[in-house]
DNA sequence: AAACGACAAATCTTCGAAATAATCTTGACA
DNA sequence: TGTCAAGATTATTTCGAAGATTTGTCGTTT
């Protein structure tokens, strides 16, 4: 829910989107306290705006808070990334479909602007890992999917969920979610699928994509637990 | 999305619990905006906490905000209630279905207790319109069925899209919604589907019920606006 | 030795005023 | 007469300190 003026981002805005940042890439590690001292010292402003910061956090689902205990990064488990992975596999499916059913002609020019985008950022990005420009890229090709789907509230439910799994991102080391699986042919299938308008088969590409993101992040997670 | 603690609620949550009624109840009504110096006084609270509270309602899907020009409740139109009705029969079928798949008898017990109170309630509530009362007991009726979804995020997303269609609820005249539907025999009927596993069913009855309560307030908008 | 109660430290929460930005009014100019 | 610009007004946003609550610690008691 960005705000409609573009023009002068409270401060609020700003801080927010750089503690968001800094939830997201584990900066600020999962489960962490996210205290007004330490948070006043690091970002350089007073209690008053974390506290409504912090309170957006909350509501985004990226933070959580006790009455007079403060507030904390959400915190991770195996289990709700399988509870997120489901709603999230729940929720695209049905958003993809409606966009391939409803999305006009200037949806689909998106779609292949935006993978276009992604897929010349992954070309230049051989053995150097995931790029913040990367994700920007990654984020926005899922997005422009999406958009055809007429639906504001179903999409920002959809962009939502999709923003809370980032937190899951920093779980596993780099190696494991890069080199066993092909996200670039990944992408380009979904992409065909969608502007080709076979939506059986979007959903189908769709769920894989998203269960073996889960997938590995487990796996890498287990296998970092059991041999630090 | 409630506090964890609930012994000591901040001031914040008293006072965001106060203007979200008055939300759903149109005492502030659609669109209208919401001034710190107007709120200030109203609710007897400094700039400060009101601007958290008006933070988290516009993260909740109650309000909305411009930087630099303040918060108004959030504007309601046919075309969103349209968006907003099929949001959630997608979201609610969705939850229902799994929530019947792998509810356990304790989530029975709960849906039983839950409409018998709905039930009791609406008994003694013969032609003197809908109490907050009864809206309580509906609300928790309707929760107690999507509880037995084990997806957290699902029922939030569910709970959420329920909320903001109340802002709805003070849109029509109150004998539009009353008089031409038995809402008693749909929850009764509703009721036994969900016990009774019978999945296919309960998602039609529920998706009938959400779609009447829109049609009746979209009907019962328009008969207002012809004949004032 | 364990449990209970009170004190102290730290933290969150609230407030009211000052700083900042936008709108509205007024006046002048083309 | 219409348009534009500058000042005045109003409202939002930010700040730092005072107030309230919880947690941890220490001493006493059973």
């Amino acid at each position: 829910m960005p705000r409609a003026r573009t023009s002068n981002p409270t401060r609020s805005d700003v801080i927010l989107g750089q503690i968001r940042v800094d939830i997201l890439n584990g900066r600020l590690a999962p489960g962490s306290r996210l205290g007004f001292a330490d948070l006043g010292e690091r970002y350089a402003v007073s209690a008053g705006v974390l506290r409504e910061v912090l309170t957006r956090l909350v509501e985004q689902g990226l933070a959580e808070s006790e009455a007079q205990f403060g507030f904390r990064v959400v915190d991770v488990s195996i289990e709700r990334l399988i509870q997120l992975t489901d709603a999230r596999v729940a929720i695209e499916t049905l958003v993809t479909r409606q966009a391939i059913a409803a999305g006009d002609i200037a949806w689909e020019a998106d779609v292949v602007a935006k993978h276009h985008a992604l897929a010349r950022i992954g070309d230049s990005m051989f053995s150097e890992g995931i790029t913040e420009e990367w994700l920007t890229a990654h984020e926005a090709f899922h997005a422009s999917i999406l958009s055809g789907c007429k639906n504001a509230y179903l999409i920002e439910i959809a962009l939502r969920l999709r923003s809370i799994s980032e937190v899951y991102r920093c779980w596993s080391r780099p190696e494991h979610t890069r080199t066993h699986r092909d996200v670039a042919s990944e992408h380009r299938e979904i992409m065909a699928a969608a502007i080709g308008r076979d939506a059986d088969r979007a959903v189908e590409l769709t769920e894989a994509h998203i269960r073996l993101t889960t997938e590995l992040l487990i796996s890498g997670r287990t296998a970092e637990l059991s041999s630090p």
